[in-house]
Formats: structure tokens, sequence, C-alpha cells
DNA sequence: GCCCTACATTGACATTCCTCGATGAATCGC
DNA sequence: GCGATTCATCGAGGAATGTCAATGTAGGGC
């Protein structure tokens, strides 16, 4: 998961076909991958999963940490991940890091993956 | 991506409630990691596009080593993982397998990530 | 200024993953 | 039976990934 400069989820979900309608490039076919490799591990989805939930203010790291069961570094490392593969952000405040979920960046992937 | 007992695709989708609506269980986010973990390589996510696109008789690997570029043996191991995943199956006619793609894989996949 | 808190980054290690060449298994045609 | 074809499996090498302890950075309170 080397750092790729990845489009903008949104354009993903514009400008790219359903996986089965047509044969994917080769292009797209690696940038999909990248979202997806991002979303492929079970920590990181449970982050996404409470992040989800604590929406609003969003969740800060001190929130993350222990219902993961993680360090707090490796905890961090899984939120960069995130947060380059466009499903998160990340806005501090004084020594706070709040994450928040990019809305409409999972329905992007997940719309990729839909047959109908 | 060690060789896991999972539960058909449809189960998924059938047990299991959106990232977004609550907090995802560890067990359950393993799962689904599985899953998105088959998903998430460039190769694989072109074979499952050929595969879509040439279904009625199915692909076989012949057809499908070529257009990826690699190796008769790692397009076998792809087909592999996909298999295991839920996303394809493989039936033998003679000396050829042929691969298609399992209806409703993808989407079970992808209502698990959609937020509506 | 100084310490403490919250977080990011670095470096290291073990594990997993992708790929290939070589080999094995099964089928078809002769 | 025998060779050729199609595909799966094995073993190995190199790259990427997940995790942690240690360290760096920056803000807040005294």
């Amino acid at each position: 998961m080397s750092t790729i400069e990845l489009l903008p989820v949104r354009d993903l979900a514009a400008c790219c076909a359903p996986l089965t309608r047509e044969t994917i490039p080769a292009e797209q076919a690696t940038d999909l991958a990248h979202r997806l490799k991002a979303l492929a591990d079970p920590t990181r989805l449970r982050l996404i999963s409470i992040v989800a939930a604590s929406d609003g203010q969003g969740a800060c790291v001190c929130d993350l940490t222990e219902p993961v069961g993680l360090s707090q570094p490796t905890v961090s490392h899984h939120l960069k991940l995130l947060v380059d593969a466009g499903f998160l952000t990340r806005s501090k405040r004084g020594t706070w890091s709040y994450y928040r979920l990019v809305p409409g960046s999972l329905d992007a992937v997940a719309g990729l993956l839909t047959t109908a």
C-alpha cells in the first residue's frame, strides 16, 4: 500500500462503470484495488464503524485505541491509511485529532461492485 | 489470506447490518475483511471483470492469462482465492475449467458498505 | 519556562502476499 | 498406450503489511 496519488472518491463513482458492466481498465483496477486494500483489514473496518457511529463531533484517537485493543501508534497508522484512501478526514482541535467519515466514500466503492 | 471457513456470501448480507449502522463485531469484521482482501488486487478485479463479461458459458483459464499478462500458475492462484472467497465458481468440462461469477456475491459485499 | 497530555513518525521484526518455474494430475486424440 | 493440452499444486524468492517500542512534535496548564 505504497502512497499513491488517488483521485477523490467521488471521481471514482463519476468516471467508472461498475466492475461487471465492462472489462475494467488496468489503471482503474489499480485504483479500486487500493481503496479496497484500505478497507480489507478487520481493525480498519472496526475503526470506520466506530467513527461512523460517533458522528457529529467525530472520534479522537483516544476513543479508538481501547475498543480495537491495539497500541496507539498502530491505530494512528491505520487511521492514516484510511485518510489517504479517502474514507476519513482528520481535523485537529488543540491536542486532539478528530476523525470523521467522508460522506459517500463507502457508497462510491460499493457502487462499483454492484451488479444491478 | 490463510484459508478460513467462510459462510456463503448470502449469509453475509442476511445476518449483518451495514458497517455504518452499528459498530461491527470483531468476528464479522474479520469475515468481511477476508472478502475484501480477495477483491483488493488489480489482477483479481480484472479477472472478475472479464469473467463477468464472458458470462453464459463462463471463461476458461486460457482465456484469462493473456489479458492480465501473468503466468498461468499465477492466474490459477488468483482464481482459487476468488473461488474460496465465494465470488467465483469453477466447473470442469473435459480438460477445461470454466469460471463463472456467483450471482449476488459482489452485491452482498457492496450492501455491507452502503451507507443509505 | 516546564511538564504533561495527545498524537504522529521512525525503525525494526514477523508474517503474509504476489509471482514465477518446475512438477503433478487429468483428459483428449491418435 | 503415448504424446499433447489444460489446469492445479508445490517450493522459493522478493515485496508489502501489521504490529510494537521508542522517539519526535505540538498544544495546554501551571
